[in-house]
DNA sequence: CTTGACTCTGTAGTCGGGTACGGGAATAGG
DNA sequence: CCTATTCCCGTACCCGACTACAGAGTCAAG
């Protein structure tokens, strides 16, 4: 039993020009062809490809979900973890610097009594601090 | 006193081209020239380059800062709020969305033992597990 | 057998925010 | 006065992850 890429599209729900794209970054195998030339699907392109999605989910680039399906198919698990954690260092360094733009801005925002006119404005004020590096 | 783009790019700490470029986008006004057809920068570009630097700081695309200008010179304190309160809203957002990826991530980095080959790794499992969707 | 949906390849465009390059002109320092 | 630095403009390129064609061939339903 095997799927047509548009099928397999539909299963996965993803895009039929994704899974090509894919195709060319190496992350999904070159698939065998029908005699049209038409790409045939193998039951077990849709793990590899829910993989994908998962990891996308999680946050890693296709460089990345390209190294853990590389260890997938014979790696040590020490390096699984070790993206994991480059990974997790990466999101939590993300996040610290989102969360120091949303005190800034919460206070900001907070001091501005959103009506009258801009002149006067703490966040505009702010921005603009002569005064400040 | 007027200033070089050379100078106005290192009072700044900016680069040239970038200079050039918010002016192309319509960040920063176009400079009278000198008869060389330099550009002269009056000081306070200086505080117009400022203010934009800032904002990206707080996480304002150089659409939303480009409205932030406008506002500047002649907007409704209510206008500059709103903008306030829809970055903040994307990056609480944002921030959500990452902390469920360290959530789901960190549990599983925790999991795996990091020796051992990589089939049994939970990390792995995770992302292939054909019985979830 | 026809029609419409699907698939093929290859190339190009999108978004955001710059960065780089090439060839020529102007300017500043010694 | 000479040379190194700066500046001009226009265009093209970078990253990541798609997305959109165009034009041709194929497959499935009725």
């Amino acid at each position: 039993m095997s799927l047509s890429i548009g099928q397999l599209a539909k299963s996965t729900d993803t895009g039929v020009e994704t899974i090509r794209f894919y195709e060319r970054r190496g992350l999904m195998p070159d698939p065998p062809r029908a005699p049209s030339g038409y790409r045939r699907y193998p039951a077990d392109a849709t793990d590899r490809l829910q993989f994908i999605r998962r990891a996308k989910r999680l946050g890693f680039t296709l460089d990345e979900i390209g190294t853990l399906l590389r260890l997938q198919d014979g790696g040590d698990r020490s390096e699984v973890k070790a993206v994991a954690q480059a990974k997790l260092a990466q999101i939590e360094a993300r996040i610290d610097d989102l969360r120091r733009m949303r005190k800034t801005l919460a206070e900001l925002e907070k001091q501005c009594s959103g009506h009258g006119p801009v002149p006067g404005c703490p966040i505009i004020e702010a921005l603009s601090d002569r005064s400040e590096a």
